[in-house]
DNA sequence: CCTTAAACGGAAGATATCGTCCGACTAACA
DNA sequence: TGTTAGTCGGACGATATCTTCCGTTTAAGG
């Protein structure tokens, strides 16, 4: 019996893996969704999406079973990019204030494949997407507080601060063509609110490399 | 016959003003528009709208023939806004720096009233709004030379960065509830990065009126 | 090369939304 | 109060978009 049932399990568990084809196309809808819904808001029709990622709309609802399937899975895919830039940005090697100026510069830079703040963040059961959301938020709370203990940056900012300035440089100005470099001014100016004045300017350590 | 004809465009000329009905009926529509719209994006559906007006759909197209030409209306009665703000700001009591704080607090104020940058501001072909959006800037534009001339604030600095991150603030968003006091939160950080650091405090040179 | 499970595209029925049209209603003026 | 131009609401036919379904095509293992 255990023989015949092992048998049995093996057959359903070790199923053939994606066809390559298959894999290819459901990462190029995701991509082409990112972007269509950046262009056209999220009741962006589901043809337009296909005709973009050069499939057919039977192929989109084949990997993505509803609009709101696919959003989701553009949410998540969002806040992996997101965390994943806040734990590079916790590795920087540099003060606070310049680990905070890589984080915005690189959300800056991931431009249209940042779909999350337009259209309400990650969907209430979704647990996966929540927990990648808080860890990057804890991850952007530590950098924050090392700026604080060491005086450079003001304390009264919070981690909800930073991330919500991110979250509107990602999401960006639809009338604006050329988002990006505006985007740069604005974390410049930002970031330079974000130092704590009453500690004038401090020594800058060594001019580099005294890690 | 110059008699008659004159008798004819008196007719023609002395239309009875709008109904009162009517004029209430279309600040309603507008109201609920903008509302709706902020809600749920530009593609809210007209009968939305209409049932939030507590109107049916056929008025809200007397009023405005087309979707477009609604959110038209939305656009400008929303510069119209910001423009006023802006003039408001330029005569405010105190400093540049003050001036723009004033401009950036009433701009969040307005909240839901402001839907320009959800849809791509102003229509090309929207004279009207066009001017009053220009106006606006060069208004603001004005505040800022002061305080660069004045020395209390970064040089850099150009009036679209201003413009641009009142906008960020009017959109807000879409998944913080409680906007208001995190776009104050913003602004305030903002301005403090906008200030000149260079010049610590100078001596406020001549007290003003040096022009 | 052959077999087969899996994936593909797009036609088609079901829905949702649009914008028009018209009979009923009412504010404004005499 | 009577007249009437102007306004109101919502039913309706046209259009747009959604999602399913299935015959055809293809990748991958033997």
């Amino acid at each position: 019996m255990i023989g015949a049932v092992t048998e049995e399990q093996d057959k359903v568990v070790r199923r053939r893996g994606p066809r390559r084809d298959a894999a290819d196309n459901r990462d190029r809808v995701l991509a082409a969704a990112a972007v269509a819904v950046r262009r056209e808001g999220t009741a962006v029709p589901m043809a337009t999406i296909a005709a973009d990622a050069g499939v057919g709309v039977g192929t989109v609802y084949r990997h993505y079973p509803s609009r709101d399937a696919l959003l989701g899975a553009l949410t998540h895919r969002s806040f992996q990019l997101v965390l994943d830039t806040a734990r590079r940005a916790a590795a920087f090697d540099g003060p606070p204030i310049e680990r905070i100026r890589f984080f915005l510069e690189r959300t800056i830079e991931h431009g249209s494949d940042l779909v999350l703040p337009m259209h309400g963040g990650p969907a209430p059961g979704d647990q996966a997407t929540l927990a990648l959301r808080d860890e990057a938020h804890r991850t952007l709370g530590s950098i924050l507080e090392q700026g604080r203990d060491d005086g450079t940056i003001r304390a009264d900012v919070t981690r909800a601060d930073i991330v919500s300035f991110g979250a509107l440089l990602a999401q960006g100005l639809p009338h604006v063509p050329e988002w990006k470099p505006t985007a740069r001014r604005q974390a410049d100016i930002y970031l330079a609110g974000l130092l704590n004045r009453a500690a004038g300017r401090i020594p800058a350590a060594e001019p580099a490399g005294s890690t």
